[in-house]
Formats: structure tokens, sequence, C-alpha cells
DNA sequence: CTTGACTCAGAACGATCGTTCTGGTTTGAA
DNA sequence: TTCAAACCAGAACGATCGTTCTGAGTCAAG
């Protein structure tokens, strides 16, 4: 029977996310981590096996604390063009108040540092843009008249992911929201003029 | 006077930049660099200073070797709506060859990795997306009608460097071609819908 | 052939990183 | 209070990396 400790693991691999968020794997050492997390290396060994365990463990909690808050909105039945304009508002807003150029996506940044020779961080990456593609497929067979087909719609859908990915990676860039939220609106009318 | 040698320092980047395109800037160990390059220590050392200072002369050869073959057409005085299809399919085709899912832009694989970190390569990255930018503000010139403000372009333009990022940062994690060549023409048939 | 500049392979060094280990401290329950 | 489990700080250990250095080989010029 586990004792109450100064740390629970949700908490450890929530502060180490923010981490490796703004720093990348590579950057984020041990040392750093420690320091970051408040809890010693025999605290994270302990509870996580390595480095490589904590990493992982940051993804669902990226998904509860950062892509499930903003992209619930595109999942609700009754998600329509408003939900993706304001679920691009949502995340433009997060990184602006942290302050822009960003940290963009996690998932995204780990889909380029680690993904390329780590199996389990592609899964992870996969299972994201699933979940965005999905959302997307959701706002589509909501507004879509019955006259467009469902191959139509699939598509529409993975240009519409391509892009968010595009707008994360930009943010990483990027200095002022505004041009953002530009590209943004005028994306959603050309979007608008298809359906 | 130099003696004629085995290499060259634009052979030398050349070779580089295949490896840190493949495998990223960490992955990418001098070690790994030597054999790679088959140049030894001493003659990248005594060409370019430390690893960073290779890695640096790889931006200006990928715009050599890679940007400016698929983008020149974009750059042409009548670059028009075909040429940004055209440009697209090379870079799939390209991306292809080598096989999907492929090592994506390098610019943008930097931009993630190290970027964050190093100044220098903040301007490489800055640099690229003004090339981007200024291409396809170059197109829209062109292609469009008196009556389209110039404001407006500009930010056509950004959507459309925001959606080129996210097509080789998707281009990363895709193996279908054939899907990312829909979503390409999908994307071109909403903005010209928009001109 | 001799010389000198240049090359390479590989050893060696210092720094850093992930990981493990040790000693001392804190916590919760008996 | 006492005990045992869990914690922390920090030292220590391999391993790896970027960099430098050494010695031998290679080519062009005289």
């Amino acid at each position: 029977m586990p004792r109450s400790t100064s740390f629970t693991p949700d908490q450890l691999a929530e502060r180490a996310l923010m981490t490796f968020w703004e720093l990348g794997y590579n950057a984020t050492s041990m040392d750093v981590l420690v320091r970051a997390t408040g809890v010693s290396r025999h605290g994270i060994y302990t509870t996580f096996g390595d480095k490589h365990g904590l990493f992982q463990a940051c993804f669902p909690k990226y998904q509860e604390l950062v892509v499930t808050p903003a992209f619930a909105v595109m999942e609700a039945p009754d998600a329509n063009l408003g939900s993706i304009a304001t679920y691009f508002d949502t995340q433009i807003s997060a990184a602006e108040k942290v302050g822009l150029p960003g940290p963009g996506c996690f998932v995204a940044n780990s889909a380029t540092e680690v993904a390329p020779h780590d199996t389990e961080t592609q899964v992870q990456v996969a299972a994201h843009n699933a979940r965005l593609h999905a959302g997307f497929m959701n706002v589509l067979s909501n507004v879509t008249r019955n006259r467009q087909r469902p191959r139509e719609r699939e598509v529409l859908a993975r240009m519409c992911v391509i892009f968010t990915n595009g707008l994360w990676s930009t943010s990483r860039v990027t200095s002022e929201g505004a041009d953002l939220r530009q590209a943004v609106d005028l994306f959603l009318t050309l979007l608008k003029s298809k359906l």
C-alpha cells in the first residue's frame, strides 16, 4: 500500500511535459528535469524507469491538459464550422499568452525530433493525427450537404489536418498572432465556400 | 596556394546536408559524419571549424540543391497557379522516390530541433520562409485581378506558406503520397475559387 | 629523390549525459 | 517513541559526444 507522497506520478508527468514541450527532448537533461519538477532522481527513476518512460507519460498528459480542452469543441455532437474557428482561436490565444514565437505543438515537435528514432513516439504521433482527423470529419459530416461524397470529406479533413500542423509549425517562428489569425480566417472562408 | 584535394568544401557540405537532413542534428554524431562524408575529422575541422559551422553551411546547400530546383517555377516572371501545383508535385515525387514517410523539409526540421537554441539557425529559417512567402506573392500578383487588395494578397500568401509547412510536416508521418496529392489538389481548388 | 604541405585513421581528452548508488531525512502507522 | 518504507541531495559510474592531437601516408613541385 503506497503511502501519501509529496508528488503523484500525474503531477510529475505534468511538470515534465512543460519542460519537454518548451525545450525539446534532447535539450532537457535529467538535471533540468530534476530542477523543473522538484522531484529527485530517485523519485523519477522509481516511478517511470528512465527518461524515455517519463517522456512517454507526457503524451497522455498533453492530450488531457492541452488537446482535449481545446479540441473537445470539435468532437461535440453539434460541432460546426464555428467550432473550427474556436479551436484555432483557443490555441493561438494560448500561444500568445505564453509568448510568440511559442512552443508549438508538443506532439508535432516530438514527431520531428524523436519519432524518427523511436517507434513508441511514432504511435503517439499517429494517434494524435488520427484524433485531429476524426474531429474534422465530425465537423464536416455535420455541416455537409448530403450530395457530398464521404470520400471527398476525408480529403477535406486531411487538408485541414495538414493546415493545422502547418499552423503550429509556423507559430514557432512567428511573433505576430494577428498574422496567424488572418490566415486562419481566410482558410475558414475558403473552406466554407466548398461546402 | 591550396593544392588539389580529394574533396571540396561544397562536396563536404552536400554530403553532410544529406546526413543532417535524414537523421537530424543531434542524432548525427561526428563519427557518423566522418563515415557519411568520407572526410576525416581533420578535414572537417580545418574547413568548417566545428560541427555547428558545418551544419550552417548546409543551409545554402539545401537552398541550392533542393529548394531552388523545385521552387524556381514559383519565382519565374510568368508563374501562375499551375506553378504551385508543379512545385508541390515535384516535392511530393521527390519524397516518394526517397520513400515515404520521408525526411520532410530540412529547414523545417531544423526550425523545430535546433532553432530554439540557436540564433543563426533562426535566421536561416526566417530567410527560407521569406523566400516561400515571396514566391507565393509572385504567383498571386500574376493571377489576381486588379480589384484584389495587396493586403489580402499577403494573407493569402501567408496561408499558402502555412499549408506548405504543414505539408512537409505531414510528409514525415504519412506513407501514402496519394493522400498528400489529394489534399494538395483540394487546397488548390479552394485557392482558385478565391481569385 | 627530397621536401613540405596536406591528408587520413585513430587515439586521447574534457565535458556532458543518463543512470545508479549511498547516506541522511522525512513520513505514516503501531 | 519506534520502525520501516519512501524520500531527497548529491556523489559516482559508464557511455557518448565534440574536439584536439599524434603519427603515418600521399601528392605536387623543385
